[in-house]
DNA sequence: TATGAATGAGATTTCATTCAT
DNA sequence: AATGAATGAAATCTCATTCAT
């Protein structure tokens, strides 16, 4: 009797829930040293191949290891991803916490610009990790959770200060969400050769156009 | 005889231009309906999945026909994409096209809020391909080529009505740009979930900050 | 700030449970001739080098085809194995039935010797099935049900008829497993040459132990 | 200085006679008790994982060891089974030795039952490796002799008995090995809950069932 | 025009073993 | 005597693409 091939529900079999084999414990120095090199290493693969065409034999000979060493460290390319991930949440909560109150007048333009250029700097770092980012594909949990609570906490932000300019015009959470998607994505645009504008024209925009959306929409 | 494989074509980025097996033929009523299956079928993989995760199995089982047949009509995945694309590209430059010229005051805020809910409807109903578009990653020539004109071609017909509103204060390409740029990724993020925004704000707010963009930046 | 890797709970992301692409379609005549070919390729890997030390490489070559192809009808091995385990099930099942009632005396003693002589033909050729069988470890769920039920099945007609010899003195259940044990592990012995003895020998020793457990435990 | 790999000597069967560090040197109590740490740390994870599934990564840990420290003591994993295999193999040995002489009758029946016990009782306590023994595959001549030896042993000494009843009737050898069969069979389905029978009833049909072939076969 | 079995390159992942500390 | 980071060979598995029917 020949078997009929009805395989319908089945699991991988003996292998457990994968952990890379650092789970949990402390690492030593040398450690350290391999893991950040792997971490270094994935943002410029990334950068030149894109994410998801970077292999992690790409990484492992960037960072001049092995491969068994990556998976010492990371259980797959997603995790070594939500890494990096969070590093640069990290770096942006705490950069849209320092935008400070802006006053109406030009003052407030000096105060938009500035910060914003501290912003184009950082996502000109990180881009490789931000375009992976955006890339909503990826968002396997750990990074969606992350991008979520970036997302909220970066619009809410902006939000205050609509609502401190502007407190009955404007609803201040989605005109903090709505000028957070502008200056990312503009950024993203550029940073991505999509449009080609020069740096100070584009910080000078966006700027204005900040500005005007905390004092200018009282029609 | 086993069928031979041409490794060189295979997967990786740098390859010749494919050639479906229908190129320049023309395709009977039969034909195009599949074809059509095919395109509809993608569309709600891609949304799913995502367009890397997107197998041609996938595809090819949403749309209940065969391997063998994806191929007669496109040369691989990217094809399909492409086609895909120019399709969005079509409807959009449409769009683009039709937005009128944005008087000040209450009735400006209207046009625009009628010309953002369309855009929304179109948005939401290509969400899928515009994603994926906007993946920088995939942007084999063809599809990057298509994103360029369009991101553009948009961009400038938004700063045309700038420059009528406010010829001095702000650079009309980059503040075009700039309100695309709100405008895409605010739906964007409404619509993958990364936000929870209710449709009628997010048009109100775009409306309004696109206004005062036009009329509020003379400071 | 370095990433602290504590990667704690996480999952494979994208992949979904894994299906061979045969899930639930009706094989073509050729996909049969395949999948049986597979089949028997691995009943003679199995012979070789045993189940663990298999690989699936060499039951590909065995069955001169590709990886593809394997994984087309079998999501991995262990699947393969479950498929091979519901056969050689099957046949035993239908062993133990044919098991007469046995009578006492020497024609009771012929009736042993006649199945045990099928028995041993039927181990014999599922040799390599069985042995990896009875190695607990692969009993993932799938083979360790069948594995039971064919046990329990197999016990209980033994125990059966131990019940219409001698009905008070052993527990029926138990004597049945007894019996079933001693047959199916001499043989495994015998047939893995942990011990040289005559197949004769074997079957006789056998049919005189199981009637005398029949009939002659009236201590 | 990357750790060389020297690659011949890696998991395939055919293999040098490795020799582990400390072959041949004294132990100091440390060393004893690391060592035996180590042991009983392997049974418990072939207890639970079976021999092929436990990687030298899951008894390191139970151990609360090193990788290194394994090394220090075992030349691989196959060393430390010969190992518990030989300890084993005393202790059967030693049971086997102290089976008495069975006489007919009631008596006949508690002196099996006795021994029985014990024999249940040392086959429960070291499952697992009797477990990974049985399975042929692992045979790697060392495991693969003491095995038989102690196989040979063990039938030889039943066989002796079985002469000694009954003299005409059965083959001795083949009686003994089939009574071994069956002993450690039953137990062995008992133990991996394949069946669930009570451990007294057991005891008692495997006596029974022996005492029968010993004194009831007189056809 | 349609089908689906077959292919195989290439990616991922595992784990026994080594060795510098 | 102990440690644990690093290694890399070898295994598993995937999926775009071809081609005989």
């Amino acid at each position: 009797m020949p078997p009929r091939n009805t395989p319908s529900t089945r699991r991988r079999a003996t292998r457990q829930a994968p952990e890379p084999a650092t789970a949990g414990r402390e690492l030593r120095a040398r450690g350290q040293r391999t893991q950040r090199r792997l971490l270094d290493a994935a943002i410029d693969v990334f950068a030149e191949r894109g994410y998801h065409a970077a292999r992690v034999d790409d990484i492992v000979k960037a960072a001049a290891t092995s491969h068994g060493t990556f998976y010492l460290y990371f259980a797959n390319k997603e995790e070594l991803f939500t890494a990096l991930a969070a590093e640069v949440a990290e770096q942006m909560r705490s950069l849209a916490g320092s935008l400070p109150t802006v006053p109406p007048g030009p003052e407030g333009l000096a105060v938009l610009r500035l910060w914003l250029e501290q912003f184009t700097d950082l996502y000109t770092r990180y881009a490789p990790v931000v375009r992976a980012w955006t890339e909503a594909e990826i968002a396997g949990d750990g990074v969606g959770r992350i991008g979520e609570e970036l997302l909220g906490g970066f619009s809410a932000t902006l939000g205050e200060r609509v609502a401190q300019a502007a407190p009955t015009q404007l609803n201040a959470a989605v005109a903090g969400a709505a000028l957070l998607a502008m200056i990312e994505r503009l950024s993203y645009y550029v940073l991505t050769d999509q449009m080609k504008l020069r740096r100070d024209d584009v910080i000078d925009t966006l700027a204005r156009v900040t500005h005007a959306a905390l004092y200018g929409t009282a029609s």
